[in-house]
DNA sequence: ATAAGTGATTGACTTAAGTTAAGAAGAGTT
DNA sequence: AACTCTTCTTAACTTAAGTCAATCACTTAT
């Protein structure tokens, strides 16, 4: 459970990350050299679903970005899956606990579809950053705007009840309830499968609570 | 309610900040002059119990380095305070989401006890990363290490149950509970108080787990 | 010393989530 | 088409959290 379909897509990489760059503010651009050595840094997979890119008690070496297709993330406690974050189309994967600190991952990392990303080893950016010290501006940015994203979501989190993680998801993210195993999705939301379940009956059957969305999720 | 006690604090934060960039790998360490200019971009600012630091609606010009009290980040949301995080000694203190996009705050900071804190604007923070790469590159590398922390507790939140993060707060932050409200740590455990009591009874009358710990937050 | 205010606990009751078990719906196989 | 496997739903029941209201404990103010 893996391996890796080089597909016949190049470049695709580099550009997804220029636009992830050019996000970055326009304060940091790269020259033509820099982002000859970040192409070559960098390289495209292809993943089939169900591949297991992170398992838990290994040391993450490799940090992504999801150009197409979808990653789990997920904990085995008390025999059971939980899952805690799915990474789709343009977010950044990383398991920064990790890898920082050179300690076994307490998580696993899992394509739900087949997936293809762009993978840089953490050692390569390293040196990377050592030779181009614009790169580390831009990826020391990129990180700063990820950590503000957990905090708010984290913090969003603490706030709602699982019904209303479940609204604020078909506000936010809609696609994945066509995307991903409902069980999945309650284990994200933080409750059985079985309650989901009967909140989005409640939903369904509330006055005037967004009909439209809740349909969506009924497809 | 916004004043600030300048103490006879001085060097403190330094060396504090230098401890901080000890810990971000040996890899990095700074000349003198490196230190120097940090040095003269950080204030020591002590603050007294209920001041606000950061409003909703402000946006986030200072990050901060807790060296001494407690500081409670915190929501409004219909009406009611909503703690969502409690820094303590030697934690990083900083709203990224408003800071790196210049978008208005949507959370609040407030001093639970008498702090001290050690700090930085954004805005100085940017141009000793231009002259000084080695400090953009420690701070990074501190980033990242964050992003890690949060990406785990994260986790550990959407994986735990009210009682379970009680017990984890016993046995990783035993101090907060002798050093905030009850009321405000329920929020922060994600229920009401009058839950958060009954838990605490619940754990209390179970037979072996750890009725030392329990007795602790019984002080 | 008393009164007022704040925070914590308790009780009675409601609502929502966990548990267990049984079916229904769908996709894929042979 | 019949079968299997997985996912989702439903039902009955248990447990925990929300709600509302009263009381208790403690601190602070007058």
């Amino acid at each position: 459970m893996r391996d890796t379909n080089e597909g016949a897509i190049e470049g695709v990489g580099l550009s997804a990350y220029k636009d992830q760059m050019d996000k970055c503010l326009g304060e940091v651009s790269l020259t033509e050299e820099e982002l000859q050595a970040i192409s070559a840094a960098i390289e495209i997979r292809a993943y089939k679903a169900g591949t297991i890119l992170l398992e838990a008690g290994e040391i993450a070496t490799e940090c992504y970005l999801n150009l197409k297709g979808c990653v789990r993330q997920y904990y085995f406690i008390d025999g059971e899956e939980k899952t805690t974050f799915f990474y789709t189309e343009d977010q950044p994967i990383a398991s920064f606990a990790s890898a920082t600190k050179k300690m076994p991952s307490t998580h696993y990392l899992s394509c739900v579809e087949d997936t293809v990303l762009s993978v840089m080893s953490f050692e390569k950016e390293e040196k990377l950053y050592k030779k181009y010290p614009r790169f580390e501006s831009l990826c020391r940015i990129g990180v700063e705007e990820q950590l503000g994203d957990y905090q708010e979501i984290l913090a969003k989190y603490i706030t709602s009840s699982p019904e209303e993680r479940y609204l604020n998801l078909l506000e936010t993210r809609p696609d994945l309830l066509n995307r991903v195993p409902q069980y999945q999705l309650a284990s994200y939301l933080g409750v059985k499968p079985e309650s989901l379940s009967r909140i989005r009956k409640r939903i369904m059957l509330k006055p005037g609570v967004n009909v439209k969305l809740a349909q969506v999720s009924m497809t």
